[in-house]
DNA sequence: TATGAATGAGGGTTCATTCAT
DNA sequence: GATGAATGAACCCTCATTCAT
């Protein structure tokens, strides 16, 4: 008896990050992503119940494996200013690093495979950097915006840096990294 | 005096755009666009040589109608600060008024329909905007960094804010507006 | 515009019925049934949401033109006698007629297709033939068993024969449909 | 002493049936049945060659079953009305206390499955019933009708009375079953 | 012998596009 | 120009069967 191999769910995400990156969202059809796994059709459905399952649970580990990344060495007691810095740039490499990830995270919000559920329990996982923001303004360090606004100024920066650079318009060297800090740390300090 | 061709592809145009906004790239189908706009499915095929033709050029009309929207009543001449501030208040005011149409923008770009010389003239359009902020540069009020930074963050910003506002996270109120405006600023500032 | 064609309902009932007959429901493919009925795949979901649909909707047409068939001619207020033949007759002879809506009504029963409130509007078609049972038992002229075993043995003895006729066992002459109104008159007759 | 094979064999024939009656025909998948079982998939496939074969033993294994049944204490030198009645109430109790196999008898008739040499040796099995009925019309006790058709009302009343009998539209009594067999008798009787 | 993961042909259905009216 | 019925390629998914263990 062939031992059920766990490897094959992880080989069917790298594949359909592969395709969705290539093609967009559209270009995910079950029988192309069978030949990129290197597995017939009808074994992607022994791992996943449908491909919406496959989908939300894509979406669903790349959410805990990105939070897992980028509060990576993250102490809540550390002073503020350590634990922004800390974030921001961990936030910016695993980007960065995970292109294929961020086009599929942005595209899984408008397809109709967005689940409710599954987009609540991701939102969970982004609460420390609101707690880090809210503790930032009651230390006077931050500016007394809506905290939504606060983090739509630092995901839509990384956002379109990723986007900029994985479609070759910039090339991230360290000290644009720098310069990307400073102008993130800018627009929210106080 | 009125064109009846040019009435049809705008209904077309309307009715794509609701769809979008609606149910997501994928929600749109022909035969629902062409109940939606208010005709037979064949008569979207008088107008538009094939559905990736009515994306390309819905998103062509849709980027001259956003610039020329951002760049209302934008002197080149006047002062830097004076520029910019009209710039990011249309901007914002725009994209928050048109949703459907950020929606469409955003799905466009990851879609199988993206044809680069369409691409390339939407681009130009931006021009303005990259040309305003080297000036800026020059005039040692911006910082010194790549220009394509600065505008993502600018950009990536405004998309942040407008998806959160549509999703109903966020009232725009004029104090938040400008509590905006001066985050903007403030993160590009030097 | 080509005009929406109600005889393309009837094309594909004629051409499910004759698949039905000849491979059993298992041999009701739609794109089988689409080459018989000369249309294409998709033309058959204008006429029809579903494969379910279709099925349903054959049974009860069937069941409609079946009870029509058998009550041909019939009278409430006629003497029972004249009333059991006439139905006894119709109703073999209507089935010797069509045998491949018998091997589908037949089939119907057993399959996942079956929907219980299509199945309760066929019943009721049938009523008719219990009221007339029940007269008879009234009258003094039909055995005191319960009217459902009394059509146990009639309907019975008709399906049993149909497919013995349509199987070539059995060719039915006017001789041999006289000894089968014989028989059934003798098994409920008091 | 134990036939390891055949307990298996025995085992997938029940779980067949379950099923069969439970779902139809449709409802009889490989895997399901293996799970009904209580075994493996790739098991069934040591006892039979593949889902045809599965059947047609299925069936001819019910056939003498069920043969084996209706003729218990059979004597054809006994009078002809002992046999009858002997035949007529072992054949009604069988199929009772047996629907899940007059169930799948029904539908292999009409399947795909359906093989002509194992029809043709279930239908000897029958013969007695046959020689039975042909000497009754010698004797001048049973009609002179053709015997096909004899056997037609005798075996169409039974499957129709077992069909109401499962569907819950009738509980047989003793005094029900006293009354089927008038019924059945006055219909071939001369 | 027994297992159950893996296979892939083939099923039902959708939808961009065509074409007869 | 306008219609919408008709088309058929291509999609998602199922399930009988195989095969490595």
């Amino acid at each position: 008896m062939r031992n059920i191999d766990t490897d094959k769910e992880q080989a069917i995400f790298q594949a359909a990050l592969r395709l969705i990156q290539q093609e967009g969202f559209a270009g995910l059809k079950m029988s192309i992503l069978a030949k990129e796994a290197q597995m017939a059709a009808g074994t992607i459905y022994l791992y996943f119940k449908s491909k919406e399952d496959l989908i939300n649970r894509l979406y669903i580990t790349l959410k805990r494996r990105s939070a897992k990344s980028f509060l990576k060495g993250y102490d809540p007691k550390a002073p503020f200013m350590e634990g922004f810095e800390l974030i921001w740039q961990n936030f910016l490499d695993t980007n960065l690093a995970n292109p294929e990830e961020s086009a599929f995270l942005e595209q899984y919000y408008r397809s109709p495979y967005l689940d409710k559920t599954v987009q609540d329990e991701a939102d969970q996982l982004v609460a420390p950097v609101f707690e880090l923001l809210e503790r930032g303004k009651r230390e006077r360090l931050v500016k007394e915006a809506p905290t939504e606004m606060l983090v739509a100024q630092l995901t839509g920066f990384v956002a379109a840096l990723t986007q900029l650079h994985a479609s070759g318009g910039l090339t991230m060297t360290a000290a644009f990294k720098n310069a990307a800090l400073a102008m993130a740390w800018d627009g929210v300090k106080r």
